[in-house]
Order: structure tokens, then C-alpha cells, then sequence
DNA sequence: CGATAAAACTAGACCGAGTACAACAATAGG
DNA sequence: CCTATTGTTGTACTCGGTCTAGTTTTATCG
């Protein structure tokens, strides 16, 4: 006996090819140039059921299987187009550390360091319109046990960490390895306590920049005299 | 077809009850006074099993079934022992937090806030002979990937910052919110960066106690000022 | 001593996340 | 039509972790 599929048993089966649940219209858009079958709108499919049942049964409580289901798509599907279950809370936030990085480049090179960071972290931060909120932020509000979360989320601020490092690596004079981590892993655990407060101020929340710089201030203000 | 037991086929089957294997003497000591059978040396033989098995193939690809097998215990053993195979690698952490929020406590309440969390952590940073060193960090060197190691470890350092709020919380002003998370996930970042230091220094490190207080010291002078 | 209760341990089924791979389907271009 | 390419699916598998029922060892009480 197979070891997954619980719900779905061989009878019943899904008409192979795109299914006719959801709101997947036609995909035959425009040639698109290159060949092969084009992409069913699988992956907002996958984002809206993953959003819905998280907000019905927490995120804990759903399952893949579960998501696949409601978005009318193979379980198989689902890892094409995401690595993790995580990712679907994360993902935002992912492309978030991503426009710190090109943020932290396009820094003037003639300001401290210290500064060029906060300047680029406030930045990235402004551009999270109440929009677009990452799904993990409407989750906190949410879930009972939080430590599932806190974990699958750590690991993205950690990349975070990495590239504040690097950045100021670049710009420390060497023998100054302790106090480039320590203040990059501080200015993260900082930017992650801004986020969680932002995250439990529920719906119609401050904006976020001004949380964030207010809550790394006092770290740039204490490691500034160790950098040039 | 059962799902898992890739290995170890109901042949050859190992002798239930203790086995003859490693180092574990017959464990009948004292009466101990309560009822009820007394742990073999499990515990113990599983640790060991572990450390071996992690040096040998690194943790990521060492199982669960390995190491019980090696121990010569069932694999439900390893579960009434350790919550997750992360524990043995974090464990030693888990008690060093224990120790932080002892610390803490036995802090005087006349001190600026800032200044006994600094204390607190050093002291308890001062107990961490180079006898017994978490598993994590040695692992740390071997580890091509350490995401895994990363990621596992978070969580246990998330407990800490919980634990430092706490105590910056009942120390500060109403309204502080924002400033007490911040300044309590800053310390922790900065303490991880220390012990990542620490780790990556490799055999005959440093003592770790001064390295968390060089890395700790700008954020609670960044800080310091925000609270009374 | 025997009965009982508690504790350590085991066996085995089960679940869900994640991986791997071989198909199959759709589409562009020759 | 043929072929290469890409999206999608089915399926088997691994591993961490949970759960439960059952077995063995032990101390205590009658």
C-alpha cells in the first residue's frame, strides 16, 4: 500500500490536465516564444488555496495534500513551484532580503557603515506596502504555537545576517571579525523584533520603515565607533 | 508494505532487552528508591552513538536508526529521551539558557537593566569549560551545509531573547515595548555571532566569556540610554 | 512470598514533509 | 509529422516525529 495519498483514492480521479476548478482561465495567452506546454496558473492556485486554509485551520493544521487539493493541482505540482510549505509564508519576506541586497549596493561608499545598513534596511523596508503583507505576518496573529513559525522563519533572517556581514566585512579593516558579526546579527535580531511587533499590531498596523529604524538606532548607535 | 524500516528486516533481529554492546555496565547501582525499572545507560550510549556517527558522516546524513543501532537500543528509546535528533546537538544550549535565566534572576535590581543582562550572560557564559562543548559546535567545522545546523539551532536562541524580554520587560517603562524587543533580539544576535566566532576558532578556542562580553558591550551601550 | 503499580523499554503502525524519477501532455519550430 | 522543450502528474521512497499498546524490570505494600 502506498505510504501518502490518504484522501483521493484511485477511483474518483482527477481528470488529468488542468482541472476545471478554481480561476484558471484559459493560459493560452501569448506564444511566449519558447516551446513547451505552458504553465497553468498553477502557482497563484497554490498561493490562494495555501491563504485561505491557512486562515481557516492554521498553518500547522494544513498539509500539502491539503493545498494541492483546493488549488486543483498534483501534490507534485506544489514542489515545482515552491521548495518548502514554508515558502509559501516566507517567500515575501525572502524577496524582501533580496532588495536589502541591492539596497546595501547601491549605498554611497563615502558614508559610515553603520549608516549605509540602516539607510538600506529602512529603505527595503518601505517598500512593504500593507498590500502585499507576507503570509507569515497574518499567521502570527493567528497560531497558538508560535515556535513553528519562529522557526521556519529564523533561517530567512539568518540570510539577512549574512549579507549584512558581507557588506561590512567589505568596509571593516580585518581583525575586526567579531564586531562585523556581532553587529550584523544584532542589527537582524533587531529588524526581527520590529517585524514581530509590527506583526502583532493585527490589521491596520504602522507603517513598518519607521519601526524598523527606530528599533536598529540604538544598535548602529553602539557599534558605529567600531567601524571607521 | 510497511512504510519505513528500510533496514534491518525482521530477520536478524537484535536480541530485545539490553544488548551486550558498548560500554553499558550492568545498571543496577542503588535502589534509587522509586518503583519501576531503572534506565539502562540508553541515554548515555545514545549520546555517544551520536557523537561517533556525526564525526563519521556529518549529522545530516546520520539517522535516527543509525545511531539507535549503534547504541543497541529500539529507535522509540531515542524518543523518550530526546524530543528531535536536534537536541543532541543543542541540547548542552538549551541548559546554557537555563543557566542565563538563573542568572538573571540572581541579578541586583539596583543595576541598570542593560548592565545585568550583560552580567547575567557572561556569568553564564563563564560556565562553558572547553570539557564539554555542545555537540553543535563541532559539527560546525565539519558541516558543508550549515543551514541545517543554522536552522536547528535558531529556535533555541529565539528562547533566549524570549527570556531576556521578559526580564528587560519587568525592568522597563510601560511603552517601552519596541525598545525591550529590540534590545533583547539585538543581545541575542550579538551572543549567537559570538559563539559562531567561537565555534569556527575550532580546537583550543578561546574562553567564550569574553568574547560574548566584546560582543554584547555596543549593543547595551546602544541601548543603555533607553532605559532608566 | 505474591499482587500491584510504576517506570524503562520495545514493536509497529501511522503521518507529513521532502526527494527522485519516469512517464505524459502541450506547444513551438523545423 | 517529427522533435525538442517545458509543465504536469503518478508513484515509490526516505526520514523525522507521533501514537499506542504491550513487555520487562523493579520497589513497595499486604
Amino acid at each position: 500500500m502506498p505510504t501518502n495519498e490518504p484522501l483521493t483514492p484511485p477511483s474518483s480521479g482527477r481528470p488529468s490536465g488542468r482541472p476545471s476548478g478554481q480561476s484558471s482561465g484559459q493560459p493560452s495567452g501569448r506564444p511566449s516564444g519558447r516551446p513547451g506546454r505552458r504553465p497553468a496558473s498553477s502557482r497563484a492556485a497554490i498561493e490562494d488555496a495555501a491563504g485561505e486554509l491557512f486562515l481557516e485551520q492554521s498553518y500547522a493544521r494544513t498539509t500539502i495534500e491539503h493545498i494541492t487539493t483546493r488549488a486543483g493541482v498534483s501534490r507534485a505540482s506544489f514542489f515545482n513551484y515552491f521548495d518548502a510549505k514554508s515558502d509559501l509564508l516566507w517567500g515575501d519576506v525572502d524577496a524582501l532580503v533580496d532588495s536589502v541586497e541591492q539596497q546595501l549596493r547601491a549605498q554611497p561608499s563615502n558614508i559610515p557603515p553603520m549608516d549605509a545598513v540602516r539607510g538600506a534596511l529602512v529603505s527595503a523596508a518601505e517598500h512593504v506596502g500593507s498590500d502585499r503583507i507576507p503570509l507569515a505576518v497574518t499567521q502570527w496573529e493567528l497560531m497558538g504555537a508560535r515556535d513553528e513559525l519562529l522557526t521556519s522563519g529564523l533561517s530567512r533572517f539568518s540570510r539577512l545576517g549574512s549579507l549584512v556581514r558581507v557588506y561590512l566585512d567589505s568596509r571593516a579593516k580585518s581583525g575586526e571579525q567579531l564586531a562585523v558579526t556581532a553587529a550584523s546579527f544584532a542589527l537582524v535580531g533587531a529588524v526581527a523584533a520590529a517585524a514581530g511587533v509590527w506583526a502583532a499590531q493585527g490589521t491596520a498596523r504602522d507603517p513598518l520603515a519607521p519601526l524598523i529604524d527606530r528599533a536598529i538606532a540604538p544598535v548602529c548607535d553602539g557599534f558605529a565607533p567600531r567601524f571607521s
